[in-house]
DNA sequence: TTTATATTTGAGAACGCTCTCAAATATAAA
DNA sequence: TTTATATTTGAGAGCGTTCTCAAATATAAA
């Protein structure tokens, strides 16, 4: 089947290739009559312009990068935060009539190399960068690229750069605040990478929760897990013999972790010890006990960041724009607040 | 910054445009001296191939697009299958040098719609179809365009197109014999979705397993959930009053869930009941008690589906080939065999 | 040497679109 | 009407590559 080419197009209306291009782009000033007759024949031979010539005239792609840099050893992408945001990313550019095109590397080689030719090659018109730590390399890069991108899950270190994040601040805080107001006097954390800006913001805010209510901390009830299942167990195998009464881990993996550890050695949750989490996946209602945690909407966050994005190349603004989306406290029963 | 052009690299290297594409394509026929000047132009200035105009010209997107069509309601991209999917895919792209691009929907019609600008727009070479339903409309029209595609995760109903899967049959008919072998005598079955190709030879080994030994099928044994969790828990739920010794669940999710509602009813796995899965997600080895499980090689389907697919485009073959890679029985302790 | 042949290079068309600019046509004002 | 103005259309350049074909150059054979 030979393909469909504006040219043939206008040839079958009747009209020039011009008048076609402003049909398919929907420009105004076009007789009615004639607008209708080029949409006829589109719809017939199911005519779609071909996108590698349209973004060679128009120098736009319409093509979304979302480049996740490795964070340490760590493959987070089997997490279900990626898969969640994924979604929301994949939805807006739907909506957006955008095109989301997947980066993930094994290694920092690969991942600069292609970095390299997504941004120079024109293949991308903006990028959303997931999970990076604090030293990312490739920030000011696109900055002096001028390439339009927001970053997803972290705050940007200066805030020049434009950023979605859930409230990890607010939201450790919270849960924080509800162990202690619930009445547990030994609170230990499971806190994640302290690499990460998730890390550091979930402890920040576990911390901050016991500064605003002035009451002390036990720096040796800190543990640092890396986001797992397994380092929520061995982080937990650390805690066992401090007697913690609670524990707030900065991911559902780790609480759940944390939770398997708990029932080893014997002891009952909450009874023992109360488990809160953050991040509300779907195992956390289905653990037993089912899990309190920190809801944050992932898939908002996605599709918050795909229309910052698109906002910025729309009105080629570089100007950095964050927004932090709020969280929100589950109760079940892992925390012992319902009897 | 303003953009670096083939033309541009051509006149600081003292050469045509042609000599300069040539060093990038690696095409013989060039005086090493000639490529090495041009080359080292090339690394200093950092440029890179426009990617829109290389595919007009070309005819040539090197993008591979990832199509999942919607099946029922269930968002199963949650399910930690299609990460593992995606990072092979994507791992065997950045090998092969194309770029992924992902499509996911939330309703039929923009699907449909999407569908048809993607196979029309000459956005990508080709498609990885994934858990298609046996009603799939695609398939017909992307073999009438002439569109390489593969699909992953089902086998086709007519050996027209090419698929790589994984042993689905093999792999329930080992874990419904290994329960008969361990001497369990009312083996239950909680199958996936009979509409999807992965529950029905799911299904389908599981009954072999009893046909090749002879031993009689409890039919009112097998009960339908739909991959998650929740169904697993109810479909057990229903099970139970059936006083089953062990049960097969088509995927780790509802063994999970399965082994969850057998925990409710006061009843101990492996001991009243067994319980085998199918999938060995992150999730089974840390469950309690570990599951038994069907490990399928996920990340290797999707490196697979992308070499296949290459090849195709490359050979501009459209010949189907089948690939269905083989799957092993994890022995843990939920199935009791181990004591 | 001279001629024949192989290798290396460049000129220029082609890919299918967008967009500017000017021409053609329709509409409003005089 | 006539003229001025607004709207609608088309011609054609340009986007940055690839690729064919022929010219230029190097190498081998006579």
């Amino acid at each position: 089947m030979k393909r469909l080419t504006l040219e043939k197009i206008a040839e079958l209306a009747g009209v020039s290739r011009a008048t076609v291009s402003r049909v398919v782009n929907g420009h105004p000033n076009i007789r009615t009559e004639v607008r209708e007759r080029v949409q006829k024949v589109i719809d017939e031979t199911g005519y779609e312009p071909n996108r590698a010539a349209r973004s060679l005239a128009s120098n736009r792609s319409n093509i979304i990068g979302v480049f996740k840099p490795l964070v340490g050893g760590t493959d987070l992408f089997i997490d279900p935060y990626y898969p969640k945001l994924i979604n929301g990313i994949s939805h807006e550019c739907n909506q957006l009539d955008y095109v989301l095109s997947l980066f993930i590397f094994r290694n920092r080689e690969e991942e600069r190399t292609k970095f390299n030719q997504i941004i120079n090659s024109g293949l991308v018109d903006g990028l959303i960068l997931t999970a990076s730590v604090a030293d990312d390399p490739y920030v000011p890069i696109l900055q002096k690229r001028g390439v339009p991108f927001v970053m997803v899950g972290r705050a940007p270190y200066d805030s020049s750069a434009s950023f979605i994040d859930a409230d990890n601040i607010g939201g450790a805080s919270t849960a924080a605040s509800h162990l202690i107001r619930t009445g547990y006097k030994r609170i230990a954390c499971i806190s994640p990478e302290s690499r990460t800006t998730v890390g550091q913001d979930r402890l920040g805010g576990f911390l901050k929760a016991f500064e605003d209510r002035q009451v002390p901390i036990n720096r040796e009830l800190i543990v640092e897990g890396d986001f797992t299942f397994a380092s929520g167990v061995s982080a937990m195998r650390q805690l066992l013999p401090l007697k913690p009464d609670a524990v707030f881990a900065g991911s559902d993996a780790m609480a759940l972790g944390a939770m398997q550890a708990i029932q080893e050695a014997g002891l009952k949750v909450p009874d023992d010890i109360a488990v809160v989490g953050f991040d509300d996946f779907p195992a956390a209602s289905n653990a037993v006990p089912p899990l309190t945690t920190i809801r944050q909407p992932v898939e908002e966050s996605g599709s918050m960041a795909v229309r910052t994005l698109v906002d910025m190349i729309d009105t080629e603004s570089r100007e950095a724009r964050g927004t932090i989306l709020p969280v929100e406290l589950i109760v079940r029963k892992s925390c012992g607040a319902l009897r």
